[in-house]
DNA sequence: ATACGGTCCTGTTCGC
DNA sequence: TGCGAACAGGACCGTA
């Protein structure tokens, strides 16, 4: 579930909190959430206990907490992950799986995840990126980001427009909820072929990209219940802002058309008909 | 190399 | 009310 601006919301909240924080003990409650981690849930805890953390960065939708050792601990929300600073009193959440302990005996950092499509792993920091994500490309807020570069790569794929958006592989960080945003300020059918696109109109709509994560990263995130919340467990108010996400049968806020759905790539995607003209 | 469907999970909501 | 089906914000893998 989370995208780029909700991982963002929460890197902020660990970067704050947790760095120079000294870990002390480590508890892996489920494996499937280090299952990356090829060398088992033990050596996953062993290699994180008495490191400190020095910072948080990001990539997409993927975080990583660079250590004083040289490795750093990488992680990944999928769609129902949450990294929460609890104070270590509060009882434990159904769906705990990691518990990161410090010196600092008040409070823990807490992995909580529903459905396990979540990960964390040991990753080394030596490269600006580790090497475990080297097929993941740029995000929109790298200060490497080109605009007409990414546009270049967009239109040489033979596939639909929201497909290759939702490629992590070519543009990171975007999912399925500010795909259909900007496609829709974009007045662009996500059904569109993106194989020749005229440049100009995928800049346009990478710009639409990044004013949708700067808006959704202002309100804190978006989030229609209680799974996405950021470090402090407060839910983000920028669902309340979708034009067209999940907004089946209401009207479109610029032509008053309803909103329609329809099957996409095995997900639903939400976009008015007559300002996204069908292909 | 690229495109695409299936799959990994659990919980909630929907329709009969 | 009960129950199975459909659905949920992501990424990876195997196959064509």
């Amino acid at each position: 579930m989370p995208e780029l601006p909700e991982v963002e919301t929460v890197r902020r909240g660990i970067a704050e909190w947790a760095g120079g924080r000294r870990i002390s003990e480590v508890e892996v409650r489920h494996p499937r959430s280090v299952r990356h981690h090829l060398a088992g849930a033990k050596d996953f805890a062993h290699r994180l206990r008495g490191t400190t953390i020095t910072g948080a960065r990001r990539r997409g939708k993927f975080l990583w907490l660079p250590l004083d050792s040289g490795d750093a601990l990488l992680c990944h929300l999928g769609m129902s992950g949450q990294l929460l600073v609890q104070p270590t009193a509060a009882p434990d959440e159904t769906h705990l799986r990691i518990r990161v302990a410090f010196d600092d005996p008040d409070r823990q950092l807490r992995f909580v995840d529903q459905r396990i499509f979540g990960e964390m792993r040991i990753c080394y920091d030596g490269a600006e990126t580790p090497t475990e994500i080297d097929h993941i490309a740029a995000d929109v807020y790298e200060p490497g980001f080109d605009a007409e570069e990414c546009a270049a790569a967009i239109r040489t794929r033979r596939s639909e427009i929201k497909r290759v958006l939702l490629d992590q592989s070519v543009i990171s960080g975007i999912g399925n909820i500010y795909a259909d945003e900007a496609l829709w300020k974009a007045r662009m059918h996500g059904r569109e072929s993106a194989f020749g696109m005229p440049s100009q109109r995928i800049v346009e709509l990478l710009g639409h990209v990044r004013d949708t994560f700067d808006a959704a990263l202002r309100a804190g995130g978006t989030s229609f219940d209680a799974l996405y919340v950021n470090v402090n467990g407060q839910s983000g108010y920028f669902e309340r802002s979708l034009a067209a996400y999940g907004r089946e049968h209401l009207p479109c806020s610029r032509c008053d058309t309803p909103i329609a759905r329809e099957k996409f790539a095995g997900r639903s995607s939400f976009y008015c008909p007559r300002c996204q003209e069908a292909p």
